[in-house]
DNA sequence: TACGATTATTTATCGCACGATTTAAGTAGA
DNA sequence: TCTACTTAAATCGTGCGATAAATAATCGTA
């Protein structure tokens, strides 16, 4: 039983999933106020840093799939923060832009990675150092996804 | 733009929902087969782990509300992997056991945790050491969650 | 111009997750 | 003993995220 195999992977798969939920969790009450989403916000973020994107950018950075985001962008749309047209260069291209609602959000969301690395207990530099390790399994295991 | 604060925490907590991501694709193929989902595998894990548990037993151990695993444990037990009953000590509780396929299905699971390893292009102490620094991120966030 | 590739949308399906409330059962106190 | 509090699950309502598969529109090119 000390060594069953199934006791390793799952901690290490369920040490991602559960520190996700605690993240999220904390992330919560402060996206409320936004009126975001935890996808939602990384969707901001993505924006705030570069706007006027396409869907497959941003799908391209999140790893998620246009028609994950289609749809969680029209929510977006919907709530006044950004705007969807279509590219006139390519018009199968679909560009989105911040309104003038969506960039003044960052302002609102300026405090919460303050927030987030106090809770976090920890210093800037440590979790720069598992941020940069989680990544690297993240890009294994893309890699070796068929 | 170099110093904004809203990169950093965007990526630890990125990086954390990518990865969990990546995990989740890589396992979607083999639990498939074994007809589960990821949390429902979690599930599957606590109790091969330790049958006969209680539903807040277990949403302890996983970090889920009776409301998330009520659901979910029904859809296990209409598959046919565990068997729901109350408690004879205390009728409150329901308790969560497996049936003969359920117990089966570590077997069928046994294969996963190496495929994991081997995808993660990793070595198990690395992983192991890994897998402890996320935890201890996630108990710190937890702790300072409202 | 016709064909294959690309970009995004649509459709259908499903499960997870949470908050709030409810029901039932146990527990402790006046 | 009757009441009040607490706990354990289940229920209800709601919504989002995620994927697969099919469709539509456009682009590039042979």
């Amino acid at each position: 039983m000390k060594d069953d195999p199934l006791k390793l992977d799952t901690f290490i798969c369920f040490a991602l999933y559960s520190a996700n939920h605690a993240m999220n969790r904390l992330y919560k009450p402060m996206l409320d106020e936004l009126n975001l989403t935890y996808p939602q916000y990384l969707v901001m973020v993505t924006l705030w840093e570069e706007d006027g994107q396409t869907v497959g950018g941003i799908g391209e950075k999140l790893f998620l799939e246009s028609s994950t985001l289609t749809p969680l962008l029209k929510r977006l749309e919907a709530a006044g923060f950004i705007q969807r047209t279509r590219s006139k260069e390519d018009e199968r291209q679909v560009l989105i832009r911040l309104t003038s609602e969506g960039v003044a959000l960052k302002k609102k969301a300026a405090g919460i990675p303050a927030c987030i690395l106090d809770a976090s207990d920890t210093t800037v530099s440590e979790l720069t150092r598992l941020k940069a390790e989680v990544i690297r399994l993240r890009e294994a295991l893309s890699k070796n996804t068929a």
